[in-house]
DNA sequence: CGATACTTTGACGTTTGCGTTAACGTTGGT
DNA sequence: ACCAACGTTAACGCAAACGTCAAAGTATCG
């Protein structure tokens, strides 16, 4: 049943497709440009995608949709969180400190990009949304106003 | 003066561009795709932009940037919007009512997924930005432990 | 052992959103 | 009248992000 478990967490491509609403074709993409490692494979071949691998999909799309950045700058930032777990699990070797602190520091500064950009868009969306909602309001008096200019033309000939 | 002011109200591209932030090669593209009416010209037939103009410039760039929308889609959005002032100078004809109702229902209709996809986005925002926030944190901490490391390599040295 | 469904790697095609260059016309100042 | 700066159209170019075959191998079920 350990077995079993491992084994139903993994996903062929057609299913981790269907799930991450992507294509196929677009997910062996994502592998080809290194946003996704090259997942594990069964003994014919077949692309097997794991709960990690999804995630990072999902991240993916976030990245894309919600912040609009292009694949190369989406690469960029899963490499730069990719640094934080490969240092964490090298706790071993104390030697090149200063060295990965460098490492840290690019990718806090990254991290800190992308902050910044969030924070803009929201700023600039709170506006946007207001204008809307404006908008909107003035949509449905204008509807109201011509409902009522047809509503005059219908009801004198029902009284008469 | 009236002249005057009426004159300097118009950019000719560059300027048009600059301001906006955008290429000259851009506001023809947008003219060319239909997002821009075709602006007044001089005489020499150079391009004049109103301050019109610039506003719906401003428009598309946030719909570009924020929501992500296509060309083609900020497209049908600003005709949504261009129904609205239509229909507003044309309180003559009471005739058509109906069919004007269908038409402001439409870009109602429109304007409200505006609304939506911006309300989705803010809603995954959020998160987002708090999920940030934590690989922050992370990151200081991380980046304090190895300064600890290289600091107590280094002081051991100076106080013997 | 088929039959059917799914997957693999290429490779070429497509759309979007402009960039770039060429050849030529316009404007404004001296 | 001329020059530099700015503009015009037309055409080709291009990178990104996949879509869409084709030809072949693999999985699974009865």
């Amino acid at each position: 049943m350990d077995e079993k478990t491992r084994v139903e967490a993994y996903l062929q491509i057609g299913e981790a497709a269907d799930r991450a609403k992507l294509t196929q074709r677009t997910l062996r993409y994502y592998e080809e440009k290194g946003l996704l490692k090259p997942p594990d494979r069964m003994d014919g071949g077949f692309r097997l995608y794991s709960g990690d691998d999804m995630e990072r999909l999902e991240r993916i799309k976030q990245f894309k949709e919600l912040l609009g950045f292009s694949l190369a700058e989406i690469k960029e930032m899963l490499e730069a969180d990719d640094v934080r777990e490969q240092i964490k699990s090298e706790w071993r070797k104390e030697a090149d400190a200063s060295e990965k602190i460098e490492k840290i520091r690019k990718s806090r500064g990254l991290t800190l990009q992308q902050l910044a950009l969030i924070d803009t868009k929201m700023e600039k969306m709170a506006p946007m949304r207001a204008v809307i909602m404006e908008r909107l309001a003035r949509y449905d008096t204008l509807e109201r106003q011509w409902q009522e200019q047809l509503d005059e033309a219908v009801v004198p000939a029902s009284v008469s």
